[in-house]
DNA sequence: CAGCGTGCCGTAAACGTTTACGGAAACAGT
DNA sequence: ACTGTTTCCGTAAACGTTTACGGCACGCTG
């Protein structure tokens, strides 16, 4: 509430000493300057972020933007927030804020985001849920604002990223099976254009290839991104002749309704199909067995996005850079059954 | 990027008009306002939200704010960001934005608060997460900041909140259960002073005194609020001498836990022990037997929240409104075991 | 025709900062 | 004593809007 104006008419001096005080400027008496830190204390003044802004350019403060029908689709999943708390931690050491910019469902992504950086109310963006044709990339390039995708895409743009090793996950994964004696190997994939998506699919290809493994389309399954999509994918697979003996899933969650259904027919996870799951969390150990996943650290993950941003905004080129992870076998894969 | 300056250039009009055009004002020539309005859409112009801002004295912008740590030990759930969701659409209709604020785990809560709204970037403020004794509900009336507050608090100031019925959970849940025969029903509630806690062991016990059950402390949980936390309670259960028949889970992802180690127990869901969880989402049904639990229409709740605190905005009261739910039976509740 | 109202528009101040610029005072060097 | 330098501080412009105010050019009325 109190202006600096207020400020320095209570210290007797001008505002624009107060100012230097305040934000460390040379050309200020030692003595003065601790007078105004006092006084700015006692009066609670601290600097509207509104005449800054305006005055500087820059809010100090960066978004990320989220889509809300996607994280709708997975049912909240425990992603999201731990890399954003990491990431808000990083910044925070450099007097930079964290906003979260959720685009409704009911919005258009380009115009969502235009009115965001309309407004101003950021300084630069990190963009997730990235598509594999991602408009917002051309967009933000247009604009000039400074960001930063988690996420790879399709469009050639040197832009800075920071992606998980998804192909790294398909390759353990796949070599993993194989090495149990596996051969026909199933995997899901995201109903929408997701680039992951894409990622997963070209990476499953190659390693068949690579490994004269035979290229099947029905084991290749675009279902949804939660339980359902597990119940989906089950059901595909058992009206198949020839089933496979090990399913990847894209996303951990779906291995609920796999679980599940496998159970209602009778079948058992790990001994009649290995199942391996992109990502590990905490409550996979709950199933049973537990869930083979590929284990991301989330909170190495959100510092390094906010060292990523804040290099963007500093002018230099900005990471690209793709985050490993590890795979943590347990009881979910086996062998394939004996014919 | 093009200012009010350029597009006032570009049409050969002051800066003036082209504002008053362009905001709906009423001493403007209908001609030259759609010529405005026009080149504005041509040039691509979008007022920058700063500089009205800064004369208006208000962002358009609401924000809502959450503890990224409680939502990490709850690590993801489906209920923040539906509702998000529905309010952003309601908010949209009368030109409002909505950001999320996250206070991350390392920074302290009232100094977050505090930053934020010294920043300037919202004009109200959503409270979720809201403790017993939350000093945020005095921060922001002190400051005389719109807010309105997702649940209640124990602190007697009359501002405006929407709180989910938690109250009807419990009755609902053990009217059921006796029904059934139950007599020693346990709870489990969270470790945190959050105010839901309270407000489920006052409705517990209140129940038990007026419908004559004996009270045992025992049978009161205080357990981490995820899957962890179900492995607790059914460990302190099974220590117990005289066990419960049923329980109360104050998160519906502790049931995981809880299924779990009853299954590791030899112990079956809705026969040795009955479950009854707050709050019904999509993936309980991969439970078996599906979670019997409190279902709370999100969408609904959103657009109430947006609504409220439009109402708030507009300097009305504002809502004091309990949220309330419907109990969805299904086979993880019987009666009890013959002794 | 004088007077008045109305419709439309330009001017300029204001919002709360930051910062380039200039200047007063103090001090040092010749 | 004069000049030059340093130290500190005040002045004012600028950021991009909105809006109160005034004024010009009409058209209308008496």
């Amino acid at each position: 509430m109190t202006s600096i104006r207020e400020l320095a008419m209570h210290l007797q001096i001008s505002i624009g000493t107060v100012s230097r005080a305040l934000n460390g400027k040379p050309d200020v008496n030692p003595v003065t300057r601790e007078r105004v830190i006092a006084a700015a204390h006692e009066l609670g003044y601290a600097p509207n972020q509104t005449g800054r802004a305006l005055r500087r350019g820059a809010t100090q403060t960066i978004g990320i933007m989220i889509e809300t029908s996607s994280a709708v689709e997975r049912n909240g999943d425990d992603f999201f927030l731990p890399v954003v708390d990491a990431a808000q931690t990083q910044l925070a050491r450099h007097a930079y804020d964290l906003v979260i910019l959720p685009c409704s469902s009911s919005d258009d992504v380009c115009s969502f985001l235009s009115r965001v950086v309309g407004r101003g109310i950021v300084d630069a963006i990190i963009l997730a849920d990235i598509r594999r044709q991602d408009p917002r990339i051309e967009l933000l390039s247009k604009k000039g604002i400074p960001f930063l995708t988690l996420g790879r895409s399709g469009v050639s743009s040197n832009h800075a990223w920071i992606d998980l090793d998804f192909e790294g996950f398909v390759e353990h994964s796949l070599a993993e099976l194989v090495a149990l004696g596996h051969r026909r190997i199933a995997i899901t994939l995201p109903q929408s254009d997701v680039n992951l998506g894409e990622m997963l699919y070209a990476t499953y290809q190659s390693f068949l290839t690579r490994h004269q493994l035979s290229y099947d389309p029905a084991l290749v399954m675009r279902v949804e991104q939660n339980e359902n999509g597990g119940s989906q994918a089950v059901a595909a697979l058992m009206a198949l002749d020839d089933r496979p003996t090990a399913l990847l899933l894209s996303y951990e969650a779906i291995a609920m309704g796999v679980y599940s259904e496998l159970r209602e027919a009778g079948l058992v996870v790990g001994q009649d199909l290995s199942v391996i799951g992109f990502r590990h969390n905490p409550q996979l150990r709950f199933l049973s067995p537990g869930l083979t996943a590929y284990e991301i650290p989330l909170a190495a993950l959100g510092q390094a996005l906010a060292d990523g941003i804040l290099a963007v905004l500093r002018g230099e080129p900005g990471p690209t850079l793709i985050w490993p992870g590890t795979l943590h076998a347990t009881a979910s894969i086996g062998p394939p059954p004996k014919p």
